[in-house]
DNA sequence: TTCGTAATTATGCAAGTGTATAATTACTGA
DNA sequence: TCAGTAATTATACACTTGCATAATTACGAA
């Protein structure tokens, strides 16, 4: 009478292939990618490990996944909080910052994810595709908001300088957002934006704290 | 007479140990903590497996001490080259915003070493605290470097001032650090020492780049 | 209701893991 | 030169790993 089958609930592809891409990830962040072992992925989701191989061929299947997932979470995050500012190209240049550096984009997690997938993406060509991508993409709309910012401001910059703003603004961007999910006990709570509006308005010579003149 | 057994030299303690924690931090570097087996360890080292418990009484013990071997060494690189400077204060804190943001402090392995670490470092009390001390340390020579050039600008600053200044520059060069490593052909050679200094100087209110005038 | 089938569980396997222990051998000092 | 011993190699073991395959069962369609 011990040991009964197993009871069950038949669920629909997609819940059960987030549910592990969700396990998965919660693990890699936790012990790494190889910490995260299929056993223990199919514990933490509450299912028996051969489901694993119904859903992908492998478990480096599921950890491509499981990182695509996390990179496309994170660009929705950040761009989501920052379009929805409707104002000047500065404001929302200073709302881009801001989410950035404020959770849940700048989080622990999301930091130990980044730091656990970091030499599979150094040494898969498809990790490293997705991950220049999402780099791309973010440092564009960056040099975009940064030209815009500066157009309304009566400035205009030659394309390498506004090259180079956007470069050096993404490096203390993503630097600072790492910094902060490594040690988030060493800044205070709305520290690090701030931080970051300093820096890169100092970078590309406009105050970004400065509320908008209401006169 | 094909299975004879292996030849060996016997070597002190100190050359053994380090050889063990190289090939160790190598293999950690590229693999990950758990891609850094013991087997592997050994081999690279060219020596059998057992000799890692001869030197070390478990694996967990030789991952701390090349971890340890790693800060200290990273440490000893950055202000190595930041003493050499006899100067101002202004100059001094450039040297060492320089030194923190090149080779062979600011490099692809070092970054990589760093974030194989993370989630050990997270988990673990000792590693933890050899983190934080290394943080601390940089942070506080850092602080004074900036409350020296201040002064000598004729600037005085309050010790919370102080504070915060000295902790978004260490932000920002940690996480210049972080992305220059993460991403070495994102910026050019000289770029990232460039943006450190243009993004330190600007939070401070110095110009670290302009030379020392000389009437 | 019943039957088919796909979702799920159960079991097994070969390779890799850290560690313990026994067997050798290179060097030292007398 | 020759024992003694510590450094090194060799071997074994229990456990974990990813993956394969067989056995069940939940659920929808008829």
């Amino acid at each position: 009478m011990s040991d009964e089958r197993r009871k069950f609930k038949r669920e629909s592809a997609e819940q059960r292939k987030e549910a592990l891409i969700v396990a998965t990830l919660s693990l890699v962040a936790e012990m790494g990618v190889r910490g995260a072992t299929v056993r223990a992925i199919a514990e933490r989701a509450d299912v028996t490990q051969g489901l694993i191989r119904h859903y992908f061929s492998s478990k480096e299947e599921l950890i491509i996944a499981a990182y695509e997932h996390h990179m496309t979470d994170m660009t929705d995050q950040t761009f989501a909080l920052a379009a929805a500012v409707d104002s000047s190209a500065r404001d929302q240049l200073a709302a881009l910052v801001n989410a950035s550096l404020r959770p849940p984009v700048a989080d622990p997690r999301a930091v130990a994810l980044w730091a656990s997938f970091l030499n599979k993406v150094q040494q898969d060509a498809q990790m490293k595709a997705m991950h220049e991508r999402t780099y791309v993409y973010f440092r564009d709309q960056l040099q975009d908001l940064i030209r815009a910012a500066l157009e309304e401001a009566g400035q205009v910059a030659s394309p390498t300088r506004l090259r180079h703003l956007a470069t050096a603004c993404n490096g203390v961007i993503d630097g600072l957002w790492m910094e902060g999910g490594a040690l988030p006990d060493a800044f205070a709570p709305d520290e690090l934006p701030g931080i970051g509006m300093e820096s890169v308005g100092a970078i590309i010579g406009l105050d970004l704290e400065q509320k908008a003149e209401q006169p």
